[in-house]
DNA sequence: TAGGTATATCGGGAAAAGTCGATATATATT
DNA sequence: AATATATATCGACTTTTCCCGATATACCTA
């Protein structure tokens, strides 16, 4: 857990508003709903839905992984995330603990 | 209050650590004492102690500022900084309700 | 008002981040 | 094996951030 790469990944409106969306699967992405939230919501969806480059949402997607914002978990050709709530939880106290 | 511009604020070493000595002045500030601790700590001190020209030092304070996230105060030829304690509970509630 | 001290602002060069299109890789289907 | 689809990686270009020295401004004191 770094706190600086943490805070450079969520120094971006793009990587904050997926976050968000991700708190929220089913009311953000319904076309997901055919394939089930069990496992997060696939590149594609999040990537239609912010409106960037493939290349990008992907790179955006792996660096918050990276960083522990979120998890990821392939399942067959695409690649689920969903949101690492502990992970949120673990940064909102050290914010009020230690800086 | 800008979280995009808050976490920019945040990544950056330097500057989370000048927020976490903040949060102690005594302790991190030894020499501030003779002129007291209830208006903060200045510049100068912050400067010396960060290991950073005086120029990017005062950039760094001024921009924790803009974002609310220290408050400054000027007194005499010194200006005064301290950590907003309301700004890192409502950046911490933030980050769990609505990240 | 002249000089000293503390802080702020400006201009710039180097490094990092943002973003893309092109291409590579992994998996599924025929 | 060939093709199609989803995702990842690469190379390039533009914009932003980092950090400095130089200079300006504010305030204090003689």
């Amino acid at each position: 857990m770094d706190p600086v790469e943490i805070f450079k990944a969520l120094s971006n409106k793009t990587r904050l508003q997926i976050l968000q969306w991700l708190k929220e699967p089913e009311l953000n992405f319904p076309e997901q709903a055919e394939f089930g939230y069990g496992n997060g919501v696939c590149v594609g969806q999040i990537q239609k839905k912010a409106g960037l480059s493939q290349s990008t949402v992907s790179e955006y997607l792996s660096l918050l992984q990276k960083v522990g914002l979120v998890k990821a978990q392939r399942v067959g050709q695409w690649t689920y995330y969903v949101r690492d709530k502990e992970a949120f939880a673990a940064l909102s106290e050290l914010i009020e603990t230690k800086i």
